[in-house]
DNA sequence: TTGCTTACTTACTACTAAGTAAGTATATTG
DNA sequence: CAATATACTTACTTAGTAGTAAGTAAGCAA
């Protein structure tokens, strides 16, 4: 609920009302479970925190470059749903936020950011996955893209990302 | 002023205060100026397409690669200022924008990527730039990268930009 | 000098936002 | 059954937002 607000309008341009009036409950029941619009942000970062690392563990088991097209899915279903990913929109609002939700933020960040390195690493070994350079900086330009391909289908049309997912996906597998 | 405020805080996080403060002027007399906000919008979109046009008129005549890298230089010096990249604070918030600025945004966005793509394709039959696809689709993971390497750099911090630059560069020349 | 334009200020309206205090219905538990 | 916790509603405050209407001071133009 929260969460699409985020990735449809921004975590600056929604209110307690939106939430409230969809769930038919007043304004103030939304104070009641999330006394500040930051906890109401931390709540949406600490779900998705959650939700990525329950992803992760269940792809575990597979080869790398399936792990990526997995984590390439989901972003191929915010797509075409009309959500941007959590970190492009609270990227931007960054320096609006409460410091708490920030660090959620950057922990959000980090552990996406960790997680694709070892894979692109382990891919790498395992012959599956090929790319020139650091696997970090290669994990950074994914991120960057995957990203960027949500804002930029809002705004050129939803090709855009089945542009960049599939020219990707060629580079590296 | 106003462009700097959208790239730090987000259209929809600044007010007509923001402007008018620190330049000793009342609110109003902005609103002399730009009526309603969505005309502040604009004008910092037609100003941020004026300047694109002019600077990639006067690199005409530079190599493709060499061009590139001044682009590069560009979103290099918004990183420095800890500005973000105007395509990506207004695709972030597009939902919310007047039917003028989404207009303006999308045409800032087709012009860039317009501009992107026949460089990567003079840059390939020259032989000074290097890819495999379709040069729009490069184009398009180009503009991404640059975009979203500036959002992550606020939230992973700057050494995220000059990571994603510097592989990027690398893989092209 | 009169009239007109530009760039404001003053003072306001109408509205929306986040947040709170106090009261209430319902369900749970000792 | 009484006490208590849960999940609200009602009614409000405070503070900010975009936007406007009317007035004004300074400069320029015929």
């Amino acid at each position: 609920m929260a969460d699409r607000l985020v990735r449809t309008k921004g975590f600056n341009a929604f209110s307690y009302k939106d939430i409230a009036a969809p769930l038919d409950v007043k304004n103030a029941a939304i104070h009641y479970h999330f006394p500040a619009k930051s906890d109401l942000g931390i709540g949406v970062i600490d779900n998705e925190i959650t939700k990525f690392a329950a992803s992760t563990a269940k792809w575990k088991k597979l080869p790398e470059d399936e792990q990526l097209v997995k984590l390439f899915d989901v972003f191929r279903k915010h797509n075409h749903a009309g959500n941007i990913c959590l970190m492009g929109s609270l990227a931007t609002d960054y320096e609006t936020l409460s410091p708490e939700m920030q660090q959620r933020v950057h922990q959000m960040g980090s552990s996406i950011l960790q997680w694709l390195t070892n894979c692109l690493e382990q891919g790498r070994k395992n012959k599956r996955i090929h790319f020139k350079g650091t696997a970090e900086a290669r994990a950074l330009m994914i991120m960057s893209n995957l990203q960027s391909s949500l804002l930029l289908s809002r705004v050129l049309g939803p090709a855009a990302f089945k542009k960049i997912a599939a020219q990707l996906l060629a580079d590296l597998c």
